[in-house]
DNA sequence: TATCTTTGCGTCAGATTAACACAAAGAGTA
DNA sequence: TACTCTTTGTGTTAATCTGACGCAAAGATA
């Protein structure tokens, strides 16, 4: 289908900031591009409209076909449109930002397995194209978000415990939270529920296991954290 | 310049939901079409990119021609893909909102001007396209915005009176607000100033003038309404 | 049984918020 | 001038929320 007024488009594509969380660290997915322009730099994974997609369905792809992933929540951001992002031409990005559990997706282990890496957010090397400033908003975005709304589950396990869900919060916000206050708040917004089972195998108290509670009202969360 | 890549990309436009404030109503300006698809509907304003253009300048250019407007507040809201949203084919919308004063813009006075008009957002027609769902999600943004961010101000006057701010805020959050819990929280704020002014011609008390405090550091903001 | 660490639960002072009282200012009117 | 009516500016108080912290229960080890 051709458009149907008069000028010739910019590309269009999607750029996703995977966000994985494991081993008490935050971290994002990079690929390393192998191709100019920006060859042999990290970039964040993306991929140009093909027709009919839409934005989601674009995202699904790159995350199936590149990173072997399923089923991942998914945000659209922002749309970035500086004419020079691309030295190649004009090229609009959709930014989208991804919350997966490294656990359960396993990096599609085919020709690309030694292109994609998973980095620690505190550690990132200069990305590519416009990426920085795409990665920056993602991460600023996913702070001001799981403040105010359940978005953390999607990083852990579906069995998970307090101590587990409080290192996340500290590690994503970057700041010490009060273990005792933070455990009361998330227990009155009745976002979580205790399954009565215990997490077996540390050495000391075994934390209880809890649960997202999906039949929680959309609009009557909300955590101050 | 051509796309860099294979397939024929979709069409690009902007969509506007312009938010104006005046006599204790929020209204939003609509474009009566005059051409098919929606012919005699009203939709938001809006316009196909034209070559190098940025969202930014393509909302500017449908505020200056259409609107005869200049300087408005402007944000970038989200992006509309749905494949059916414009019959005439694949089209993609940037949706932006803008805050205006309407006392301050003239609407042209061209041939357009029968064409545009305000409509207090509780007495909307049913839009064209997909514009109620971008307006619907215009409207929340700004609700959501003007709770914690100073852009009120935007829709006001350079001077301004307290209950002229509060009922702004009453009009905009659809409900009551105490006057006196509201004067606190905003002095508090240190984002308006007292002019020292009072503004004459009421019956009663004069009120003091306020404007807005443009040395407040963005981040330090916070306001819970 | 004692010790060590982690986890669950509770307390309390300080801060924030909501609800409300009241006085000052301005204009009209007897 | 004095009184009324309405609006605007300021303060008070009780309820609520938040942050800081104490302490005991649970589990493993010595």
């Amino acid at each position: 289908m051709k458009p149907f007024h008069s000028y010739q488009n910019p590309s269009l594509a999607v750029d996703l900031a995977v966000f994985g969380y494991s081993k008490q660290t935050l971290s994002v997915l990079l690929l390393n591009r192998k191709e100019e322009p920006f060859k042999d730099r990290w970039v964040l994974p993306g991929a140009f409209l093909q027709m009919e997609e839409r934005f989601k369905d674009t995202c699904s792809r790159v995350l199936k076909t590149k990173l072997g992933m399923d089923d991942v929540y998914l945000e659209q951001l922002y749309s970035f449109d500086e004419p020079d992002r691309d030295p190649r031409g004009r090229a609009i990005s959709v930014a989208h930002y991804a919350l997966v559990n490294p656990a359960r997706v396993a990096i599609a282990a085919g020709s690309m397995a030694n292109d994609v890496s998973w980095f620690n957010i505190n550690e990132l090397p200069a990305l590519g194209f416009d990426h920085d400033i795409i990665f920056q908003q993602a991460l600023q975005r996913l702070r001001s978000k799981i403040t105010y709304f359940p978005v953390g589950f999607e990083l852990l396990d579906d069995l998970f415990t307090m101590p587990e869900l409080h290192e996340l919060y500290e590690c994503i916000l970057d700041t010490s939270i009060d273990r005792r206050n933070f455990r009361r708040k998330i227990l009155d917004s009745e976002y979580i529920i205790n399954t009565g089972k215990k997490r077996e195998g540390s050495q000391n108290r075994h934390p209880d296991l809890y649960k997202f509670n999906k039949k929680l009202k959309k609009n009557s969360f909300q955590i101050n954290i």
